[in-house]
DNA sequence: AAAAAGTTAGTTCGATAGATAAACAAACTT
DNA sequence: AAGTTTGTTTATCTATCGAACTAACTTTTT
């Protein structure tokens, strides 16, 4: 007896409302419940006693009393299951487990270098088996696993072209789908960043936001209305090849004066070998950053330099987009202490000052790893959602 | 009896899912409406009885029998109010009176120059009033007033800057809203094109497209997901200030190497007086036309050129959207001749081949006066959304 | 200290709105 | 006359709501 249509859906959207109440206020009573969300009371009751069957949530001791019985906290069993997030750099796997809030509960590193694509996933497989074997015992067990990758992914989460890796044309999510058997979810990296700062960082408290990741390239993952944008074949984003410099220098891509040549960590480094910084061949941005600290000026006026032309190119995605906040995120935001500054200062003198007034800068903690965090956390979402639209059996 | 929520809401989706239908496959029928949405065929009975009601549908004669009792034909009842939408150019007011599907019943046009903020409501209002007694008599009447503005416009309405006009914090919504006790909607110009042309013009059939509007000065109306984006405060798409030249000209906003200085109309016409195409002192964008046309090569060098410039923006808009299409409208559509092989092959040589695969460039068709259509679509559906909305008395 | 009164939390139950399925009537075609 | 398709009617079902009710407290009164 299908019922095709809405007496449903009603009720699914109900629960799920219930439940992100719960999430989101954490010990909170049936009777607040139905208080926030407006429904009736019998109603809250029905759908809570369904969640609590599901083990999606679950009852604690009693809570303070405000003058009359006490009620029983009802909490999200965050320890339902866990999901998997991967942040697949150019030479390192950063992968974490975490429960369905977000919290890691194990993470792990390994490094690489020129590995085959074969090597790579080999060494991929042992990140996500590792994660999986520390799981712990749970009602739902690994329920996704998110891989943010630095390149050109399309929507079916296919790595068309990531030149970092040397990878084109890369099934992944088939590729990884067909070994665990959970839904894969694979994300660009910068839009992986935008949703881990949007969910955990501190992006926590807006909708509107643009996430620049400044590495060895530049992309920019999209918030709009508190959702990703993923344009429509999935390639948005890409503004390291926005033209800054008509008349600048060619780019590999086979436009010139991109943003990215000028603003980015590659950029950086060249850079510094072409003024002659250093006679070594091999330059990074952690030794630059170190002699910065040491007082070195050439190396502070270029990486102050750094700091004006991401500011460009942020000025552009500002007046584009009038988001409320610009996070900058990446290997180069650990160059924040001479980064920032510049980047203030250029936006605030060459910015429409309507687009201003509102407008928040910020650095990514990296502690926080924003890329693995956000692509669990979709992982996390899909499962909830897909569970809620089940019906009981 | 308030009932808060949500027995009613399925009710209000479905009944918009049917009148959506009606207006989308114009003759229709109970049976076909009910295969087309899944619903019951019962149900569509219900709620077409009640849109019968409203007025907002009609029944015509019987359609073509496909070898069973012949069908009743639904129509939507686009003559059940109208709605105005005015296109406020920098010497111009052009002014629409449209029934509910956007077709136009009245136009107006009114010329002027050099007026004071008073003289020009005044000359809105008039227009307003012309369209207004033009109107046929309906069910509703006029339903919403809708405004494209060149400026600053934020969500509540309020015209922020408008330098082409000399304009600064003007509250035209109110202004408006008080003389004609109507809905009046203000939006940007270039946004107001964007919905137009994606309800009415070549962008009837995308869900990602992005609309430059390339006059005196250059700016986009952003649509995403098949809605029109206005970022946080409602000053997305000021992309005429993106920088494209980070060591070019200084602009008027305080930046330098603006896109709009080297693409728009303005753009063109002080080029063409430094290269001194011509000793006198007022050149329009008309006379350059003309004069290319008769194949001056200078002219048409100039033309090219602007053409070229565009692109660059363009690709930078292309690399941070990923749309399907981009739609080139306001007066510099109107030299397509010469600005549409440039802007093609600069984007086909610059841009990441992958996003080159689907993106279509399109110009406007002048002849459909977009922004107005597009505030006028807007006040026609806030119209029937709100209308929906509410309850039997 | 005990009892009574007042509050708040959560459950139960009848009423109701609106959707569905299925039967039915109407109006056709073959 | 038989078969089809359209549109209406009716019985049934689902999920919400309002309100009554029970449970479990706190506060006030005696």
């Amino acid at each position: 007896m299908h019922v095709t249509w809405n007496q449903q859906l009603v009720k699914k959207e109900n629960k799920s409302l219930v439940l992100s109440l719960i999430i989101s206020h954490s010990p909170i009573s049936r009777a607040d419940i139905a208080q926030q969300s407006g429904l009736n009371k019998g109603t809250v009751s029905s759908l809570v006693s369904e969640l609590l069957e599901e083990q999606l949530i679950y009852e604690s001791g009693p809570g303070e009393s405000s003058g009359g019985r006490r009620p029983v906290m009802l909490l999200f069993n965050q320890g339902a299951g866990y999901s998997i997030g991967l942040d697949l750099g150019v030479n390192y796997i950063f992968g974490v487990l975490t429960d369905l809030q977000g919290n890691i509960v194990v993470q792990k590193n390994e490094k690489y270098k020129n590995s085959s694509f074969e090597e790579t996933l080999q060494l991929i497989q042992k990140v996500i088996s590792f994660l999986i074997s520390a799981a712990p015992s749970s009602p739902y067990g690994i329920v996704g696993i998110g891989i943010g990758a630095p390149g050109i992914v399309n929507k079916e989460g296919d790595i068309l072209l990531a030149p970092n890796l040397g990878w084109k044309n890369i099934s992944l999510k088939t590729e990884i789908e067909n070994v665990y058997n959970v839904p894969v979810i694979v994300e660009n990296e910068a839009n992986a960043g935008a949703y881990g700062e949007k969910k955990f960082g501190s992006g926590k408290h807006f909708d509107h936001l643009v996430y620049v990741s400044a590495g060895i390239g530049i992309g920019a993952g999209i918030i709009m209305n508190g959702e990703l944008y993923n344009g429509f074949n999935g390639y948005s984003g890409e503004v390291g090849h926005m033209t800054i410099d008509r008349n600048g220098i060619k780019c590999i891509c086979g436009n010139k004066g991109c943003w990215e040549l000028y603003a980015s960590e590659q950029a950086l480094l060249s850079k510094a070998q072409i003024v002659n910084i250093n006679n070594k061949t091999e330059l990074s941005l952690g030794e630059l950053m170190e002699r910065a600290r040491n007082g070195e000026q050439a190396v502070i006026t270029l990486l102050e330099e750094i700091g004006q032309n991401l500011a460009i190119g942020i000025i552009n995605i500002i007046h584009t987009f009038n988001p409320q906040q610009i996070i900058i995120g990446n290997r180069l935001a650990a160059a924040k202490q001479w980064i920032e500054p510049q980047v203030q200062s250029t936006i605030n003198n060459f910015t429409l000052p309507f687009h201003q007034t509102d407008i928040k800068i910020n650095f990514s903690d990296l502690t926080l790893p924003a890329s693995a965090l956000g692509v669990a956390a979709f992982s996390s979402e899909n499962f909830l959602k897909s569970r809620l639209q089940m019906n009981k059996e």
